[in-house]
DNA sequence: CGCGTTTTTGCGTGTTTATGCAATAAAATA
DNA sequence: TATTTTATTGCATAAACACGCAAAAACGCG
């Protein structure tokens, strides 16, 4: 492999993930730590990324990254890390749109290997830079509000999925009442999505809980892991704890 | 053999693979290491191709270098807004993806009315900014390189669609081969889409005009637009206009 | 044809580049 | 603080390179 191909690849990796590790590229390149650094060394010559101990960084990323932007993002990162437990190699998995998903896809480990389907492009951007996962977008009518394909062609196609896993993010979420949401066709989607994956795992900030809206996706039953920021005995959960699904 | 069937031998290489090493042709062509240098040096003087320590890279192949900065943003600015003029009110539209579909997407007057089919994520996302504009995006396997959807059944739902126009990037186009591709896939991707449009627009930056790569996708024929940044009298497009496509 | 010129090619030599190794220093981690 | 991980530096080696030279081939032209 030339050098200029070996640049390349790095800045790839950097561009795709914001980071790279020196002994991922050591294993992946199959050249020596020396190569590797100095490697690095010239293209932080050439102004291209940042070196710092362990690896590089991305440039961009510490400036214009519009991460901070993202609402209650804290939160949004700690479901992330809880869901990510749920997924085990070579599992298939459903997801939705929305921020919550997102940052869950940023934070699943970078060897991962699993087949993902979404309705979200975002998410399937994000997904795509994981060289081990497979990504299914599922196309359709695209939601200008949502960012998600929605429609008749959509459930379409999910009526033919099995998955192992759903994760959907949520609009609100009642003990009694289950899953609700305001508008028919996302109603709709969801419960397509509930359909095809044998269990599935709700990601819902704290304060979306104890919400009912005008429609119903499912009663609580329906659903396998209810996932929040807030710790597992935090009180404002025990109502669902009563309900036996599984809190995270 | 003779020096310029050398240099062509080197430079369909170069298209076939996107590299070449000093040692291989050394080998392949049974000449001595300082022969293919010269053979190289007078190739970059020509502009065809790149060299590096140990051989030497095609120009178009510019890898994924700089994600963050598009390359040659000005040229793909000029592209789509010639793009622009080909799309009314009320047309079905079929689009790939690529940054310079991404900036025509951009460029796109606010009030338009239109129908936009796209296997690309990132177009539907940038599409979707607009009120009056519908969004279908067609689903599939999501491929990691070139960020759109492919496939079987990406293949499948073009073939249900009928377009008024369809846009899409080119890797390389020549006057006497047509539009040609590296990717098997990408090859199959855009028969299909050139066969469910009426009339197909190629936008191309004036860096691949006159190369061929492996994979023939249709005679220059079967093309009705060709869209550059250059003017439209400029001579590297003269052996396009004998054809008889509009040259915007 | 003859003879000078140009082109092409390979070889020798010295230089530069790429890469890994080893020893040491610095940083992170426990 | 002790230990592990990561960086730096200098050095060695092999590969790749540039340059000048010379032989051979191709060319031009009287």
């Amino acid at each position: 492999m030339l050098k200029k191909e070996r640049h390349d690849f790095i800045m790839r990796q950097i561009n795709l993930h914001n980071r790279v590790l020196t002994s991922d590229l050591v294993q992946l390149l199959n050249v020596s730590e020396d190569t590797i650094r100095r490697d690095l060394q010239e293209l932080v010559d050439e102004n291209l990324l940042y070196k710092v101990h362990g690896g590089a960084l991305s440039k961009s990323y510490h400036s214009s990254f519009d991460d901070s932007t993202v609402y209650a993002r804290d939160s949004k990162i700690a479901i992330g890390k809880k869901a990510v437990r749920l997924i085990k190699d070579g599992m298939v998995v459903l997801t939705g749109g929305g921020t919550t998903i997102l940052e869950f896809v940023k934070l699943l480990p970078q060897g991962i290997s699993a087949t993902f389907f979404t309705i979200s492009p975002l998410v399937a951007v994000e997904l795509a830079k994981y060289n081990n996962i497979e990504v299914i977008l599922i196309g359709g009518l695209f939601s200008k509000n949502s960012q998600v394909t929605y429609g008749g062609q959509v459930i379409t196609q999910l009526s033919e999925i099995k998955a192992d896993l759903c994760l959907m993010g949520t609009s609100a979420i009642h003990p009694e009442e289950g899953l609700t949401d305001t508008y028919w066709e996302i109603n709709q989607l969801k419960k397509a999505m509930l359909a095809c994956a044998k269990r599935t795992a709700v990601l819902c900030i704290s304060e979306k809980l104890d919400i009912a809206l005008r429609l119903r996706v499912c009663p609580i039953e329906s659903i396998s892991y209810l996932i929040t920021e807030l710790d597992v005995d935090h009180e404002s959960l025990s109502r669902y704890k009563e309900k036996e699904l599984n809190i995270l």
